[in-house]
Order: C-alpha cells, then sequence, then structure tokens
DNA sequence: CGGTCACTTGATCGTCTTCAATACCAGTGG
DNA sequence: CCACTGGTATTGAAGACGATCAAGTGACCG
C-alpha cells in the first residue's frame, strides 16, 4: 500500500484532516483495497463494520429489489467517502465500474482517530451533507421530471467535472447504469440522447464521450422550465 | 420560549448531546419559533443563516421545479433536525403541515457550541445519515417501482410510528401531499387506496386515518417480491 | 471468423397522467 | 336551519409517455 503522504485524493477527502505529522496513524489503519471492472466491493447486505475512501477509478452504489429491478444512487470517484450507514448492515452496494482503488478504515479504530482529530468529523458532516444536498435533487428528478429533462440534467450535471474541453466529458457508464441512475430503461435513455443529437443540442462523438452543443437550452430543459415538450 | 430542560424532544434532538449544566447555554443560542399551518418556514432560496430544530408538529420538505412542480423529500416532525446544507442557500424548503414549534440556531454561534461539545457533532453525523439511508430508499422507491407498490411502502412506513392500535394510525397531511412525496399524481393514490381497501389489504377509517388490514401482503408488495399485478 | 455483449432501432402495449365532473366537508352568513 | 362557498377528495374517460418485446447492428476478442 502506498503511504498516505502520497494520496492524491488526501486534500480532498476525509483524511485531509488528518496533519501531516499524523498521517503515519492514519497510514496504521488503513487497508488499501483494489476491485476490479464489475466487482462487488460493498454489498448491501454485509454488516457495516468499515468506512471506504475511494482513491481512483468510478463506482456505482445501487439498491436492489428482490426481483432484480436496480436503482443506482449514486456514482463514487476518486475522494469520494463511502460506508455511513445507521443500522448494522450497509444500504447500498457499490461496484467498480472501472479499476477500483480504496483504502478501507475499519469502524472502531476509525472512531479512535476521530475522537483525536475532530476535524476528522467536521469533514465527515460535510461529506454528507454535500451527499444529502446531490440526492435531494436526484428525488426531484426522479420523482417529478420526464425523461428528457432527466437526462438533460444527467448530462449537465456529468460536463461539471472532468470535462477535456468545455462540454466535452467522457461518461464512464454504461447505457444501463445510466438508465437505472434516471430511473429510465436502456432503450429510452438511447433514444432520448438521439434525440438531442438530431437536434443539434449535444454531439455524439462515440458511445461512451459527449460534448454539449447547446448548453443554454440543455439547462432550460432540465430546469424544467421549457413551454412545450416538457 | 421555554426553557431547554422542559424541552420533550431535547433527548432525542441533536440537543440531547449538551449536558444538564450547560442547558443555559444552549437555551442562550436557540430561538423559539412557530409556523401555523401552511406557512412556509423555510425557503429553498433563502441564505442558509440557521439550523432548525422542530419541538412538535409535523412539516413537508420539498424542492419546487419552475412550473410548480413539487418534490417532497420528507416530513419532519418533533426532534428533526433541519438546515445542513453546502451552499449559501438551503436545499428545500420547509412548511408547517399542522402548527410547528420549533427552534432556531444561528449557524456562527451552533458552530461554537460543536466546538465546545463535540458530541453534538456526532449526532449531527448520526441525524445526517440517518437521513442519507432513508432517502436512498426513497430513491428506489421514486425511480423503481410501481404506483401501488409506492403506496404500499408508505403506508408501512407510516405504520411505524405513532400508532394508536397496532396498524391504525393518522396521515397528518394531505392526498397531495403524499402523490407529491411518492412522485405520483393525487388521482392515482386514491385510487390505488380505495383498490387496497377493496381487496382487504387496509381500512380506511376516515380521509386520514388507515388501519392495515394484511400487513403481510402490504410488505411483499411494498419489496416488490410479489409476483403479479407488481 | 464466430461468439459475446452492449448498444441501437422499431412496433406494440400498459400504467399512470390528464382532463373533467361530481361528492364531500367545514366554515360563514343569510 | 340551511343555502353558499372554497377546498379537498373521489370517480370516470381518454390520452401520452415510457416500458416492453423483438430484431438488428457494431465492436471487441478468443
Amino acid at each position: 500500500m502506498r503511504p498516505c503522504a502520497a494520496c492524491g485524493v488526501r486534500q480532498t477527502s476525509v483524511c485531509g484532516a488528518i496533519p501531516e505529522t499524523d498521517l503515519i496513524r492514519l497510514a496504521g489503519i488503513a487497508i488499501g483495497g483494489i476491485a476490479r471492472p464489475g466487482t462487488l466491493f460493498i454489498a448491501e447486505t454485509d454488516p457495516a463494520t468499515a468506512f471506504f475512501n475511494i482513491t481512483s477509478g468510478a463506482a456505482r452504489l445501487y439498491k436492489l429489489l428482490p426481483d432484480r429491478r436496480r436503482q443506482i444512487t449514486g456514482f463514487a470517484n476518486g475522494g469520494s467517502f463511502l460506508g455511513l450507514a445507521v443500522s448494522d448492515n450497509y444500504a447500498f452496494s457499490a461496484e467498480a465500474i472501472d479499476t477500483v482503488r480504496y483504502c478501507r478504515f475499519p469502524r472502531a479504530r476509525l472512531r479512535e482517530l476521530i475522537h483525536d482529530f475532530p476535524l476528522m468529523e467536521e469533514r465527515m458532516l460535510k461529506a454528507a451533507s454535500t451527499e444529502l444536498v446531490a440526492v435531494q435533487e436526484q428525488m426531484l428528478l426522479l420523482g417529478r421530471k420526464s425523461a428528457r429533462e432527466r437526462v438533460a440534467s444527467f448530462l449537465l450535471a456529468r460536463s461539471g467535472a472532468g470535462c477535456q474541453s468545455p462540454g466535452h466529458f467522457v461518461l464512464p457508464m454504461a447505457r444501463g447504469d445510466i438508465a437505472d441512475y434516471l430511473g429510465l430503461t436502456i432503450e429510452t435513455v438511447v433514444r432520448i440522447l438521439r434525440r438531442f443529437r438530431t437536434e443539434r443540442l449535444i454531439e455524439i462523438v462515440n458511445t461512451s464521450e459527449v460534448m454539449l452543443r447547446d448548453e443554454v437550452a440543455l439547462r432550460r430543459l432540465a430546469d424544467g422550465s421549457h413551454p412545450a415538450r416538457g
């Protein structure tokens, strides 16, 4: 395992609360791990014995119904902090999309660390708040937006981070993931993307690469302030 | 304002982290308030200058789209802690359903208190985690459950707290609130409730009072493990 | 090349929404 | 006591949106 001092996401993650001089303690309880593409590394049914910090890669977080219907509740990437649970088990499953590297912190030992570095709890609370706000926005999307509005919202949200040129970005997740994130079917997602292309709202460079062509129109659509074609 | 020592929800709320001997400090920064039925007491557009603790009554928390479509993200009642935000503004609006009494804590002053009583931050984190888990469950409902499954899930969730006799409880919120919480229309909620009644799954005592008659069947339905009629 | 898997496209179907009345209930004033 | 009124709830009929079902395409890889 690489030492925490060399961790690329330390400053942006909850670990940033630990001063440089105490990184040795952090490293002492962090257990590095790796999950190959498609691999489950948190299972909804597992006892919630640890917290996770993603250091690189992208993961999908989801809940399942008994008949395999799936709702993706979010995507995690470098810097994401996972594992907040309230019962004895995790509330969701996590699967690697590409290769995911993470640090695993046993709950009890992290608790000791939090005790010594209250700043860490502050960061965890901040992370939870951020997540809560994002998830509330997603509830608005799932409960009240049309399919077109959902896809538009998704594209705009994705265009924020990790752009190459402005409005040009990669979707690491498959169509099925997007569908299960937006509460739609694969076919509907595909059809709407194609429609956006013919309407000159976006450019589909290839299956996993998109370029926004009319961000203003997409924004109107995503916010639901579109007159017709809601 | 009544003193914190007499507060009925103190132990169950974040304020429970403050020892009896320091309640005077807590009372010093808490500003009591009251919201009449139907009144807005947190607006999504307002700068997030304070946290709220509901001491009695029930409130709906929601987000709006420009064309007035509404998604209720949750209901708050005695002991609920509100106001976690990440940007300068609140992430949602809050409206009283019946008469709501609350305590308002200016952000800066609460921060001082948290500094002196780290247990308070722990409680806030716990509250945020609980909320996060509930909201993820709701995303599964909104994204992947059928209308029948949604209503069944809602009834079961409501039957947990505040029952008179087992499975017999009051819905303080109107049909429109239920619809906007479940991502459905009023008509659909009404139709499904009536259908549940004719199927002997529930009893509708009156508009706002329900009695579960076949909790097992409802549970099967809510979890999506129903063979037909998903 | 043959196989697999994800993506794409088309045709049909069903669930829930929308639109439109109507019923109900509490509060008000005649 | 009983119209009257505003709001919520309920019920019915028609329609739309997205799902489902079914092929077909393309890329990657053995």
